[in-house]
DNA sequence: GGTTTACACTAGCGCTTGCTTGGTTGACCT
DNA sequence: AGGTCAACCAAGCAAGCGCTAGTGTAAACC
C-alpha cells in the first residue's frame, strides 16, 4: 500500500475521489463508487489507501498543500506594500479555489468527517495557511489601510473568500483577479485603493 | 402523519433533529439515533415524518422562516437610514445564527442532501431572505455609503456573515451587536460610519 | 532463472441502514 | 358504552455498507 501522496497513481486516484466527494458527499460516496470511477474493483482500492478515511485525508492534504504553496509564491513575487500583499493573497486564494476547487470544497464541507488523528495533522497545515493571512492583515492594519479588530477582520475576509465556492462560476465573466480587486476595494478606504495591476485591460 | 410544522410535538422533534444533524451530519445520523434522542422507537418516527428527508426539510424550513421573520421585524423597527438598515440586517442575521444556530448550520452544510422537490421549495424561502439583503445593500450603494458591484458586495457580506457559524463562540466576549458593527465599519468609508447605538457601553 | 513488487481480481463476511407491518395504548368525544 | 385517533412499540425485511482473504499476473530486480 502506498503511504505518501508522491505516487502518481495515488495522486490521480485522489483527484478522482475529490470529484466524487463533491458530487455526492463523503458519506454517500461508497468505496464501490470510488472504485468504479477509478476503473478498478472495490477491493483493489485498499491497495492504495488503508481505508476510506485515508482517501478523505489525502484529498484535503493535497488541496491545502497546494494552497499554501501558491500563497507563498504569490507573496514572494509581489510588491512589498501592504496593498499589493493583501491583493496577492486574495488573488492566490481565489485562484486556488478555481484550480483545486474540488479539494477545497471537500475540505470546507467534509472536515468534520476526518478522524481525530487526521484532523490534528491537517489543522497544522491549515493553521500555517491562515497565519499567512493574519500576517498580511496585520501589516495592512499597521499601515492604516484597513481599520478594525485583527481577529474579526481576518475572519470576515476569509469568510467572504471561502464563501465564493458556493456561488462563483469559473465560466462567468468575472475572473479571480476581479473578485480580489473588488474585495480589497470594499474593505480598504476608497482613497487608499491602488490602481489595478497593469495586466488588467 | 403530521404534514405541517404546526404540531408542537413535531416542532420539538425537529429541534432535536437539528441538534443531532449538527453533531453528526445528516448522513451519519441514523433514524435509530434520532428516535433515541426523541425518547421513542425508530418505527414511531415515521408517524411524524414521511421519511428521513422530510426531517431535514423541516429543520431547514423552520430555521429559514425564523430568519426571514426576524430580519423583517428588524428592518421595520430601525431608523430609516441606509446605515441603520444595514446594521439592523447584519445584527438580525447574527442573532438568528445564535438563537437558531443548529437549524442554520444544517441549512448551510446539508443543503445538498435535500431532494430536488424540497430544495425547490426551500430555495424560494431563501431567495426571499437574500432579496432583503440585496435591497438594503442597494440603498447603501445609492447613498454612497459603500462602493462596488452590487452582486459582489452582497455575496461578500453574506459570506462573511454566514462564515461566522464556523468560528463564532456565543459564550465569548463578543456579542452579535459587536460583530455587526465591526463588519459594517469594515465595508463602509470610515467617515461615514455612524456612532454605535446607545445600548453599547 | 528465480524472487520480489505493484496492482488487480473474485467472493463474501458481518453488520447497519431506512423503512414497513401489524398491533397496542390511553386520552378524548358523543 | 362505544368509537376515534394520535402516538407509540416490537419485529423484521431487503438492500447496501466497509473491508478482508486469498489468488493471479506482468514487469522489475538480483
Amino acid at each position: 500500500m502506498n503511504v505518501v501522496n508522491e505516487s502518481p497513481r495515488r495522486k490521480e486516484l485522489t483527484r478522482l475521489a475529490a470529484q466524487l466527494f463533491v458530487q455526492e458527499g463523503f458519506d454517500r460516496t461508497t468505496v464501490r463508487m470510488l472504485a468504479q470511477e477509478m476503473g478498478i474493483k472495490s477491493g483493489s482500492l485498499f491497495h492504495h489507501f488503508r481505508d476510506k478515511q485515508e482517501i478523505l485525508a489525502a484529498v484535503i492534504e493535497e488541496g491545502t498543500e497546494n494552497a499554501l504553496q501558491i500563497a507563498r509564491s504569490a507573496l514572494a513575487s509581489c510588491d512589498n506594500t501592504p496593498q499589493a500583499r493583501l491583493h496577492a493573497m486574495a488573488r492566490a486564494h481565489l485562484e486556488t479555489l478555481l484550480t483545486d476547487r474540488n479539494a477545497h470544497v471537500v475540505a470546507l464541507y467534509e472536515w468534520r468527517r476526518l478522524d481525530p488523528d487526521a484532523r490534528d495533522h491537517l489543522s497544522h497545515l491549515r493553521d500555517a495557511y491562515e497565519a499567512l493571512w493574519e500576517q498580511v492583515i496585520d501589516e495592512a492594519l499597521a499601515a492604516g489601510l484597513i481599520q478594525g479588530d485583527r481577529f474579526l477582520v481576518s475572519r470576515f475576509v476569509m469568510g467572504a473568500l471561502n464563501w465564493t465556492v458556493r456561488w462563483y462560476d469559473p465560466e462567468g465573466p468575472r475572473k479571480p483577479e476581479d473578485l480580489a480587486r473588488e474585495l480589497i476595494g470594499m474593505i480598504t478606504s476608497p482613497r487608499a485603493v491602488p490602481a489595478a495591476p497593469s495586466t488588467i485591460v
